[in-house]
DNA sequence: AGTTATCACTTTACTACTCAAATGATAATA
DNA sequence: TATTATCATTTGAGTAGTAAAGTGATAACT
């Protein structure tokens, strides 16, 4: 019988309840046209733009190519502007973009917290977030 | 501006973490000639075997098709075999692929443990441990 | 006995990602 | 002014996942 860690067991619930959760969201998001993937990175955007794409590209841990071709959809359905400066291109959201992202907004970020707030009191949120946020910032100091 | 929930917060760090950790793990494990999936499944095999292709579907939270497509390759590398009892295929592990498992085993529980080992202490793991266990558990519940 | 249902698994068509080579606009150099 | 270098972005080829239709062996009716 081969023995766990305890560090190997954390990895693996959390492996396993991002998995699960991410599909739900993609389930959930079906009502406004969305995928977690564009909700999350339409909020960057919202939050840092004008952006470029390979700044977007760092914050939502997508290669270069991964998010030309995303931002390709997102441009043909008119909810972000490309803006050349150069040979830099800077991102922005349309109005459109703008409206489809607060009509899902609330709505995503209470679906988020659902998880949470079903399971953890306040207190427990506060610490799991400090414990987390320590081991998510580590590992993406080693990422580069 | 808008606001954050906590929730949201912390979802967002966990997407990150596993993200980058699961790309970091991959690179790892290329010195076994794995992937993290891989290793993942050859792992619940090996604690299950024999299993079906459905039971492990479940495990690894990955579609009935997925899970043919994966142990199609496996098969192929003789990693695994497939032992068809009317429609049903038990799955288990061959020698070789008992072989590659222990091989990795230490090496990739020990990565995964690293990322809690660099900055959280034994308590704080424990602690993360519960909390995440029972959000996952809950989100495995609403899967179904 | 012949038809239909069931059920685990496979396959098809599609999507979205990866890496790495190509592109194209400008800057720097000769 | 022609050539080369630079660098963000795009694109080509490949991989691995999904949903849903297809397959085939057996069970269960009629």
């Amino acid at each position: 019988m081969k023995k766990n860690t305890l560090g190997s067991l954390i990895w693996l619930r959390m492996m396993r309840f991002t998995h699960e959760s991410n599909n739900l969201s993609n389930e959930f998001l079906k009502q406004f046209d969305l995928t977690t993937a564009q909700f999350d990175v339409l909020l960057q955007i919202s939050i840092f733009e004008p952006i470029t794409q390979s700044e977007l590209a760092e914050k939502v841990t997508v290669t270069q190519g991964g998010i030309s071709r995303m931002l390709t959809r997102l441009e043909q359905e008119q909810l972000i502007a490309r803006h050349q400066d150069w040979k830099t291109k800077f991102i922005s959201l349309t109005p459109k973009g703008n409206e489809k992202l607060n009509n899902a907004f609330e709505a995503q970020l209470a679906f988020q917290s659902s998880f949470f707030d079903e399971t953890l009191t306040k207190e427990e949120q506060k610490i799991l977030y400090k414990l987390i946020s320590r081991v998510q910032k580590s590992s993406e100091q080693r990422s580069k």
